[in-house]
DNA sequence: AGGCGATTGATATAGTATAACATGTCGGCC
DNA sequence: GGCCGACATGTTATACTATATCAATCGCCT
């Protein structure tokens, strides 16, 4: 039942020690932000749904999120949560973790950005980095084969800092 | 419904037009020998598996597999499929697909390579390209956070060739 | 022959995601 | 005010993806 191997630090940070009320605060004022610029309404649910994940500061699966946001009064079934997860990704509040079958809240909204993730084996920590220049790459591999790029998934397994100096 | 090298959605070749039987021969001989280098036992299901993945040349679900598999005597059952996937994938010679919860036939194996994913998103034929450069940037943008990548899955959704032609 | 690890198969269940329908809420518009 | 359509939320039901576990079998070595 609760036997689990993976201890993800409630809360735990990102792979930089940072204050991190502070640090969801802040993101969540950029993502009303930027809801509010495209027209987007943050509801309820959705609102929750986003503070859930930038609280946690990690990807979390669309159950787990369920569970939160049940446990609150929400709706008890998963479309509750899987569409606000969708809208939140949609609006690029959010961004869909596809090794993790996870969700986690973007640390970048309204900034148009290709992220990449960087993603702890250990500690299940994920962090949001610049894609630029690993997307540039892909652009230009992509094109020798006359591919056009529209999307894409990328995703890093590997170790944090903090996972790394601890020995792993 | 096979014959028409001009044609690639179903069963669709990847982006190059190529003799196709010919591909597949040539792949499934190099995985063998890559095998045998490996000391792997590529017994009937797990070659059988593989061969229906490269004669496909598509990304493919287990379920998908599983079918193939069942309707030609072997296992019906879920960790049939599953178990011939995940040896080849351990031992290099097939990936998995995390955007289509797929599987592929690797087309290099033994060459120890890092494939970068193009994926058409209109005829869903799936290439394995040279990730090289892409991996460069990626450890680069991930050194910049500490982050020590060791396995990355980077899977691009867009428009192939021929599609791109047909006007999309 | 007997032991042993690897392989295959079946049963059962866990985990992830969506389709389809019902109700409610909030606008503008007559 | 009353109507209407767009959207949001909630529910039921089901589809799809994946793994844990036990049982039987096979190849190989002693
Ligand atoms: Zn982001
Ligand atoms: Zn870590
Ligand atoms: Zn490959
Ligand atoms: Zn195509």
């Amino acid at each position: 039942m609760s036997a689990d191997p993976k201890i993800p630090p409630e809360g735990g940070p990102a792979f930089a020690d940072h204050d991190h009320a502070q640090c969801a605060g802040n993101t969540l004022a950029r993502a009303e932000a930027e809801a509010a610029r495209l027209g987007a309404r943050l509801t309820p649910v959705r609102k929750r749904t986003l503070e859930i994940l930038l609280e946690a500061h990690r990807a979390m699966g669309a159950y787990e999120v369920l569970d939160r946001l049940a446990a609150e009064g929400f709706g008890h079934q998963p479309p509750v949560a899987y569409r606000a997860l969708e809208f939140l990704v949609e609006h690029g509040l959010a961004h869909r973790v596809r090794r993790l079958n996870a969700f986690a809240a973007c640390m970048h909204p309204g900034e148009d950005h290709a992220p990449v993730f960087l993603i702890c084996r250990v500690c299940d920590a994920v962090a949001e980095a610049d894609a630029a220049p690993v997307r540039g790459a892909l652009d230009q591999v992509a094109a020798g084969h006359g591919f056009a790029v529209e999307r894409a998934n990328l995703e890093a397994l590997g170790l944090c800092p903090a996972c790394a100096a601890r020995g792993e």
